[in-house]
DNA sequence: TTTTAATTTAACCATTTGGTTAGTTTTCTG
DNA sequence: CAGAAAACTAACCAAATGGTTAAATTAAAA
């Protein structure tokens, strides 16, 4: 399987096939089962792949694990942080990180529980990874900063920011996390909770809305 | 160390010092740690005891597991059920309930991401434990119903029930899930963050009332 | 006090697991 | 094509880990 590739003049990484393998296996056993847990035979299965190929390409789990995590944290978390950004009035603002999160975490349903175990664990190699992201959070205090404007100016209820924000993350999140006994403690079937799942972008963004409407 | 202790004329089992310091020292590890990562040794260590003690009193790593879990849903989940069973109009159930889950994690911060953990993972003997509990989900269809009688009523505004369950309880339990974050990547003291969730308990309240309530 | 049963310990065992190595095959390059 | 470099494999290794055992110690019973 070669890395590199000829394409006119030029020589092109188009990354490697069993890196790719790799990657992809190593992410779904990590998300799956945490650092501990997972097997580095496991995914030498999964990506049909000698185990040994492994540690060539990445050296050992650790590396592979830190490689896992800062392609996971480099999508998720500027997607997540721009939708803070947003420009618009608070309501915009957090019908916007609304739908975002929902959309994400319907596309990734995993994430929210590997992030909680690796944090639970407090594994240093994700810690840190995370801190290293904290350049993300400003848009935040500017998001909480807004809040406390259109308070002020009357436009919306008052509340500390802070809670809003963890209301609104709350309603988002926390579904997902309570899938597992949806599914298959209370035997919904999958479908039936991504409808829900959909269903929830308007039902929160209404209930923010009624919570923070200021009487007439 | 002895088990048994006479008390009159009668033979008490008043439990054992041994088994109660490895099943603290097991709960303290499995929770922390998860099953995978925790080491029988480590356990043995945290309770100053001879590893073979473990297995005298427990047979095996996986049995002490079980029966940490078992404790642990059997202190935890009737509490909570309890508090939806709660006789009271709809809000005076749903602010019995926000006091009940911030108490109890204030109590306990570490078992949502304990429960996430092993849901995540899929561990079969943790999710048996917790169906054999669905007894006491009806309760919260007797919840739903009583929502939606008082929403026909026109006494609060109108919401699908599963929808306001899961916000309130998004709202109560993510915070703690998003402790870590706020403790150790954006460096609030603890102390700060328990008042915080106190704050929570009127916010919640506050927010869910205004949301509810129905134009005049 | 003697005997019996329960509790505790150190040493040991078998398996699992992350990681290595030495050699083979494939691919690239001059 | 020849030689070199990269990709790959099977066999192996050392450490870690769950679990066992046989003997010692302590408590209970007779």
């Amino acid at each position: 399987m070669q890395k590199l590739t000829k394409w006119f003049n030029f020589t092109v990484d188009m990354g490697n096939e069993t890196e790719q393998l790799i990657l992809e296996a190593a992410r779904k056993q990590f998300i799956q089962k945490g650092f501990a847990a997972t097997r580095m035979q496991e995914i030498a299965d999964e990506a049909n792949i000698n185990k040994a190929m492994l540690h060539y390409y990445f050296r050992s789990k650790e590396k592979l694990y830190q490689e896992i995590i800062v392609q996971m944290l480099n999508t998720i978390v500027p997607r997540l942080s721009k939708a803070v950004e947003y420009k618009g009035t608070a309501m915009e603002k957090i019908e916007k990180v609304v739908h975002t999160y929902i959309d994400m975490l319907t596309e990734h349903p995993e994430i929210p529980f590997f992030v909680m175990s690796e944090l639970s664990q407090k594994r240093e190699s994700f810690i840190a990874e995370l801190k290293k992201r904290a350049m993300y959070f400003p848009p935040i205090f500017g998001f909480i900063a807004q809040i406390n404007q259109e308070m002020q100016a009357g436009k919306i209820r008052k509340i500390p920011p802070i809670h809003l924000f963890l209301n609104v993350l709350g309603m988002c999140v926390f579904p997902f996390m309570a899938k597992p006994i949806f599914c298959n403690i209370m035997n919904i079937p999958e479908n039936n909770f991504d409808q829900l799942m959909q269903e929830r972008k308007t039902v929160i963004v209404e209930f923010v809305r009624n919570a923070l409407k200021v009487e007439e």
